[in-house]
RNA sequence: GGCCCGGUGGUCAAGCGGCUAAGACACCGCCCUUUCACGGCGGUAACACGAGUUCGAUUCUCGUCCGGGUCA
């Protein structure tokens, strides 16, 4: 059996492909290269730079296996960083980590592993694979600290088949005494964070710049439209937003609409924020065919959201109405909302 | 112009003779985090000016300047 490993660069990748190589696999790394670095002015050190790809390949040649480099920068800006621009001009708060899933590393990279006569697909997810009733579905890693089965939740039971996920039962502190006992160079390197592509965190000016537009700043205006102050540009807001309002109140505003029609950024007092029933598009189900009859759950709407009871129920093919057992705060368009049958992952969707 | 209120950190706002001059919001930093956020912890920062009264004035008095209201 051969397997393509993902890696990044990072610990978790790294360590991925160990486990693989040790339980038997013919093994073949490769590093995917998202984006040209200048296109939005990144400097080198941040992810996909020139070093992660160094690393990754130091510790593939470490493990001999073979290292590759594909450039798939045409398609990750097209996919990917089009689409969270576009979005974000719509008013809209995209996650760009589940785009990059479900085109890049298990679409684009799986194509690739199949060209070079591999079987499996690896990354160093914390998410566990499982075979129920002969279908594949996705679980929870062991270590909820860590679980990153939410930005997986959009992987087909087919894609499920051919992927593994070697660090679904180990907490991030084994992985790293793994990484730190087999003396790989990155045991110690920070967890990544931010969007890879976004340097500084300054995600606003990314969008500005990839896009050659400018979000123009508008009104903050209360629950009764009165205008509170002038806001940068809807981009730069999300809902449940506090920080950066600029604006000093009594008590706390946050972000409770953004109304891309006419520019303006809705701010009200803590409440208002709360809603009981999300209503989901884009949706993919993978424990079950489908849910014909209103359906207990447990749901996120965030990558750190805590998982919350909920009813689901399918009212098309591409639509799920979730509705909690209590509101939730700031459901935001644009975001995932991922089901789980307690570890087993049902599906998800997009937040409209 | 007369009369009446009020001028404390970026904003709002306690304090009414002796305090390291509260707190909230904002802002900054750290933590958290493969999205954006939330959240936690910490930090910077103020008594409009001048003259009195007093052992002592942010607090009392009188001026000046600046706001708001009101009368004609």
């Amino acid at each position: 059996m051969k397997a393509l490993i993902a890696m990044s660069g990072g610990v978790d990748s790294s360590v991925a492909a160990l486990l693989t190589k040790e339980t038997g696999y013919d093994c073949v790394g490769c590093t995917m290269r998202l984006f040209a670095n200048g296109d939005v002015g990144l400097q080198p050190g941040t992810c996909c730079s020139l070093s992660d790809v160094e690393d990754a390949r130091s510790v593939a040649y470490s493990l001999g296996m073979p290292h590759y480099v594909f450039n798939f920068s045409d398609d990750f800006g097209e996919k990917i960083i089009k689409k969270f621009v576009d979005s974000y001009f719509k008013g809209l708060t995209p996650n760009p980590c589940v785009d990059c899933n479900r085109y890049m590393k298990f679409e684009k990279l799986y194509e690739r592993a199949r060209l070079l006569g591999c079987d499996k697909i690896v990354t160093g997810h914390y998410a566990r694979v499982a075979e129920q009733n002969g279908r594949f579905v996705l679980k929870k890693a062991l270590d909820p600290a860590k679980d990153q089965s939410y930005v997986l939740y959009m992987l087909s039971s087919e894609q499920l088949s051919h992927t593994l996920f070697p660090l679904g039962s180990l907490t991030k502190e084994q992985t790293r005494e793994i990484a730190f006992r087999h003396g790989f160079i990155n045991s110690h390197k920070p967890d990544s964070q931010d969007i890879c592509f976004v340097p500084n965190g300054d995600y606003a000016s990314v969008i500005e710049k990839y896009s050659g537009k400018k979000s123009e700043p508008g009104f903050f205006v209360d629950d009764e439209g009165n205008v509170l102050g002038e806001h940068k540009g809807i981009i730069h807001y999300t809902i449940g937003q506090r920080k950066g309002l600029g604006i000093a109140s009594a008590a706390p505003l946050f972000v409770t609409k953004i109304d891309p029609e006419n520019n303006t950024v809705t701010l009200s007092h803590g409440d208002g924020l709360f809603t009981d029933t999300v209503t989901v598009k884009d949706v993919n189900l993978t424990a079950v065919d489908s849910i014909e009859e209103p359906l207990r759950v447990s749901a996120k709407i965030r990558y750190r959201h805590i998982a919350q009871s909920a009813t689901a129920v399918q009212t098309d093919d591409d639509t799920l109405i979730i509705k909690f057992d209590e509101p939730q705060r700031a459901v935001t368009k644009g975001q995932a909302a991922v089901l789980y049958d307690g570890d087993t992952v049902i599906g998800g969707g997009t937040i409209v």
